[in-house]
DNA sequence: TACTTGACGAGACTCTTAGTCTCGGCAATG
DNA sequence: CATTGCCGAGACTAAGAGTCTCGTCAAGTA
């Protein structure tokens, strides 16, 4: 997600001061904590720098758009809490992956940052860029645990991964964006139980 | 979605200038059709009323921001294009109405203009609460389908109607704002299988 | 016909916020 | 100790949503 000077590094050797890492926490942690309260402040690039200590040309310096210390925050954490699961069937890793998945995105602080993320993706072309790169990552994941079921022969053929993960994080996305339900682990599970059923067996009278 | 002075209408006579039902619809129209041209120019209050040929304050009369139109043009083409579906049986009531809907989404124009309506939603709680009480409407209709089946003894018990519809517009929605996959009609018909066979029979081991 | 009411187009105005630019200062390298 | 490049601070620009006001126009009422 860096930007600035970062790729003159190739050019020559580095001279001069070196990028403040406690800036950069403070910047990513401030963020977080903005979105998490309750009293609905902005999240302005003017009060993140301010409450980080950090003047707005250092946000700048290092990230292109605030969209993009929205998503880099986001990404940070998304790729920490969720690890990948390996329980040796399609319904025991698709429950542990969407429970995981679920548990992350229905806290309410990650769900508003998801909400803004989504937001700057739809607003600008780079952001969206992005985002959808960080997303076809969680896409994979999850259509990795269906790759596997099948190279088992767990699943029916003719079965379409790529269907069942949009299945998955469409539902997440919808109710995160729409509000109408929460994300419960309880609706993970049951999720998890529904795709898999509808991996393993077809329809009655489609072929496979 | 009308404010303004419709409400004293109540109260007492009208008397003065009525309302430019003419002015309405160019602001309507003129909506989806700068939404709809390929430069990405700008949609903004100034050139919307610019377009129509109609002062700011004609729109904010009538409309409480500029969400409000977006949602209005929107509301007025998904209520015309989705006809009810009855086939009597599941399968096929579920394939017409997702065709007919992935249909009228997967338009460019109306792709668009559904993204700039979930932008504003998440923007504007006023605009959250128009826009979900729009979607209930959507979901309401789609689960109605369901619901019907159940009463013909086609779904299996414990079957959730709730999960299978966030499905089935999760699946359009995640891809409308990612866009990684494109809204067809194949793929409407491939997930109005998909969600059937999940609600006709169960996961094997699982109860019902 | 004359009066009243409220919508109309036009456009100036305020406010918020993203992003740029410039400043004097400071830390790392050589 | 000179150069380079990051730092915090804050003034500045630009875009766009929404408000306010003005003179005008149309639909009723007397």
């Amino acid at each position: 997600m860096q930007t600035g000077s970062g790729d003159q590094a190739a050019r020559r050797p580095h001279t001069g001061r070196r990028r403040n890492e406690a800036a950069r926490r403070a910047i990513l942690d401030v963020v977080v904590d903005l979105i998490g309260r309750d009293d609905d402040a902005p999240v302005t690039i003017d009060t993140i720098a301010a409450a980080a200590g950090v003047g707005k040309q250092t946000i700048y310096r290092w990230w292109p758009s605030k969209g993009a210390v929205l998503l880099e925050a986001m990404t940070e954490r998304a790729d920490l809490d969720i690890p990948p699961s390996d329980t040796g069937t399609l319904a025991g890793d698709l429950e542990a992956f969407l429970r995981a998945t679920f548990r992350l995105a229905g806290q309410a602080t990650m769900a508003r940052l998801l909400r803004k993320v989504m937001v700057e993706a739809q607003l600008d072309p780079q952001m969206g860029e992005a985002t959808r790169s960080f997303l076809a990552r969680r896409r994979s994941a999850l259509r990795g645990l269906f790759e596997r079921a099948a190279e088992r022969g767990e699943t029916a053929p003719g079965t379409d991964p790529d269907l069942l993960v949009d299945q998955a994080f469409g539902v997440l996305w919808y109710r995160i964006l729409v509000g109408h339900a929460p994300l419960t682990e309880a609706s993970a599970a049951e999720l998890a139980g529904a795709l898999t059923a509808q991996a393993v067996r077809r329809a009655p009278g489609e072929p496979g």
